[in-house]
DNA sequence: CGTGTTATTGAGTAGCATCAATAATTGTGG
DNA sequence: CCACAATTATTGATGCTACTCAATAACACG
């Protein structure tokens, strides 16, 4: 049994949302089995982004959402002076491309930070489904409600912590993270770059190094490269819900 | 002609979408007439916050949006050690409460800033026009895009400026939703303490009023208590577009 | 295997926080 | 309406955090 020797109809089925392993993270979450064999005409497409390469640009038209299937990626903003800045990380069963809505087209760049795979979720069909099924509409409410509270913590992390709190509360939240997904809450690699993390956390590629460094001495984490293993979860809980002041 | 000797008819007619006069701004924005005369059915109820009161807190069940018809609010962030944080200043036609749409519960608290009343509009009746017509529910979806942008561009602000780039970036916001407004793009009224922009612009009360000082010295501005006067637009625009680094 | 990228670590410093004192303003009750 | 208290704002002195610059090391990729 080949890739390509599977059957039309198992590598249909595989598409699905309704057969889709990340049905409790994704999209689709909350929503009944009937109601999930309707969303599958929803979800008719894929699409395959190598490393480095992006999903969607600053002004690119809006036209859809996108799940990640596999893979990760980073949204980042371009200032008006060139430089730029990470504003999150997507990881598998997260939506991508929220940030279209406002205008009509997309006001943030999605990079693949490994080679990913994306669900194409035409907004067009979303919202001709959101008409006709309210828990679709719901749902979709509540993807949107979440985007903004995500980003208003991302808020209360950059203005009132410090940096060794900053580095916690990612490593903590990459954490949990991980854990919803079904891996391991204690060890993980890092698909990003230190300087993508140091702009993230408002921090640079330098005081992000350090501070790692210091976790690590402190015995809180292991890092190796891009090999991470968080060794007390309860102090780096700790320090990461500590405020400055 | 008193307040009260007019008619019911006049007051009731007053209440609605179709004759605000911040429907340009407001949750109407970009219905048609006839969309507009069913949308009254929406918002039926205003409520008025004193001063220093809150609209809602963190936990409270969500179960409506609030468009501000006067006034002005902030909202903020509860942090598990106590201290809070301001995310969010909203001025005359904007949305209130979408922070709850996650999960349900307010995540963040609304305060007055002054004697205020806001536009109440159910979750629920929202939901279920939305579902009868399809350019609410698209302008719904717009409104919810438009936060996310906005939290993401204080995300930059947050991450990647120093403070004077911080106060210009803020002060030039404020300006622009004034001039939007219909008021003066170059004088206003704060309606914030010095402790909120710094909490909203993760600097301390001292580098606020320093920097408001500093900006006066080079004459940028004119402040007076609350009463601030943007002297040189453009260089404050060059200032706030500025980046670090 | 060499080259470009990414990461670590050190030394020095800038920017902002902290602490502190004072001034101005707002609100309150007599 | 005034006097007093509480809140808010300004300004100065000092220290710490994290940035900048720099050198080196480790790694990834062709």
């Amino acid at each position: 049994m080949s890739d390509h020797a599977c059957t039309v109809t198992l590598s249909e089925l595989k598409r699905n949302c309704s057969n889709c392993n990340l049905r409790d993270l994704c999209m689709p979450m909350g929503l009944s089995n009937e109601e999930l064999v309707k969303l599958d005409t929803l979800v008719s497409q894929r699409r395959r982004i190598p490393k480095g390469e992006g999903l969607f640009r600053t002004g690119d038209d809006f036209h859809a959402l996108y799940a990640v299937k596999t893979g990760t990626f980073k949204t980042r903003l371009n200032s008006s002076e060139g430089a730029e800045q990470v504003i999150g990380f997507q990881m598998t069963g997260e939506i991508l491309g929220l940030d279209g809505l406002g205008s009509g087209a997309h006001m943030c760049d999605a990079v693949a930070l490994e080679d990913s795979e994306v669900c194409i979720i035409p907004y067009q069909t979303l919202d001709d489904l959101s008409q006709q099924f309210h828990s679709l509409q719901m749902h979709f409410h509540r993807v949107m409600g979440r985007e903004i509270v995500k980003d208003q913590s991302v808020m209360l992390l950059l203005g009132s912590m410090r940096a060794e709190q900053r580095l916690s509360a990612f490593l903590m939240n990459l954490s949990e993270r991980q854990k919803a997904r079904g891996f391991s809450a204690t060890s993980m690699v890092l698909r990003m770059t230190r300087e993508e993390i140091g702009s993230y956390l408002g921090l640079t590629i330098e005081t992000v190094s350090r501070t790692l460094s210091k976790l690590q001495k402190e015995a809180l984490i292991r890092i190796d490269q891009k090999n991470l293993t968080l060794l007390k979860l309860d102090a780096l809980q700790t320090l990461a819900t500590g405020r400055l002041h």
